[in-house]
DNA sequence: CCTACCGATCGGTAGG
DNA sequence: CCTACCGATCGGTAGG
């Protein structure tokens, strides 16, 4: 079932680290206190040191375990070897998947990743740029094959994936997770304006 | 020259709120420290206290200056009474250029203003509630006349704006600014995709 | 603009 | 899992 089982997943830690996902994503990870997170889970703050080793040990926790999903993504995408087009709706759909399963990590991963310390920074740096090198490439493919507009290849990366980054934010959803791809499908192949308009 | 000219503007305290809107911007608000700060600017800590009230003075000036250039920007487009299409463009335009123009500030308005206290951060939402009331007008306005794709205001709201918040970052400029402007309301307006693709 | 210093809070540990 | 406690660092002040 999952893929990459931790033996110590005791639900208490499972609950601690799902207390502080919340927590960084709201206050952001410096500005939040193991003080905050132990009065969170009911506990005393000494306790929380009985199934973790440190408040970094969590984040960086949360910024791999996020980014192996991402790569895991791209990487699945990457295999079917499909049109351009179709390979970014499949990126959008992840993106879209991943904030919707998990909206406290996307924060984390987005905003927080900053606040690693050295050996780790370095290698989620690695990941990252790991992952946007194929992204960019897809995006490459697709303006030498005429499927996608001619424009810095950079730009079309960032803006796409920063056009992605606000759904974990969305708290009131109107439109179920269905439409809600459909919807960045559409509004990030096809823009804004409708094709009469176009100019 | 200056609309707002402060009366209070000696070139130390210019020269101690620009270190600290990038100290903000790599570090954080929460993790940049006075201390960080004071040795940016070759100053004892509590000599930065002789220019500025405190720490959050300084994110509040940073807020709210930047929270009025996206207010008066669009307001001034919205006077023009243009098509959809129009306004839109200069939406894109005014980001682009507040980007460009002040790349600390950006950070900070997008990611520090949830460290804001009380009275502050109920006046900074406000504004920020008011700057989105109107660009979802807009929206609905060019949905409503055809002008503008007929999807959830909201989404294309989200994603418009965030579509453009990845700029600031972008250190590595490979294209002049009006160029950057130009792809910005392509890539935004007519989406990724070539229309002999659309789908 | 500095020296000297403060109370509060931080992440974390000892020991049970 | 708790009581008790630590050294470090925080934003900020007194006084000159």
């Amino acid at each position: 079932m999952t893929n990459k089982t931790k033996l110590r997943i005791s639900p208490r830690k499972e609950k601690i680290f799902r207390a502080a996902a919340e927590l960084f994503r709201e206050k952001g990870y410096t500005a939040s206190s193991m003080r905050d997170l132990a009065s969170k889970v009911n506990l005393e703050v000494s306790s929380l040191y009985s199934h973790i080793r440190s408040k970094e040990e969590i984040l960086i926790d949360i910024c791999f375990q996020c980014a192996e999903n991402y790569m895991t993504g791209i990487n699945a995408i990457i295999e079917k070897n499909q049109t351009t087009v179709e390979s970014l709706k499949e990126v959008i759909a992840l993106h879209v998947n991943i904030a919707l399963k998990d909206e406290t990590s996307v924060t984390v991963f987005n905003d927080e990743w900053k606040h690693l310390s050295e050996p780790h920074l370095g290698r989620f740096l690695a990941l990252r740029n790991d992952y946007e090198f194929k992204l960019e490439s897809i995006i490459r493919q697709g303006i030498q094959s005429g499927q996608i507009r001619d424009l810095e290849p950079k730009l079309i990366m960032n803006t796409l994936l920063s056009s992605l980054h606000w759904l974990h934010y969305w708290k009131k959803r109107t439109v179920s997770p269905k439409k809600l791809i459909d919807q960045m499908k559409e509004i990030i192949c096809n823009g804004l304006v409708m094709n009469e308009n176009f100019e």
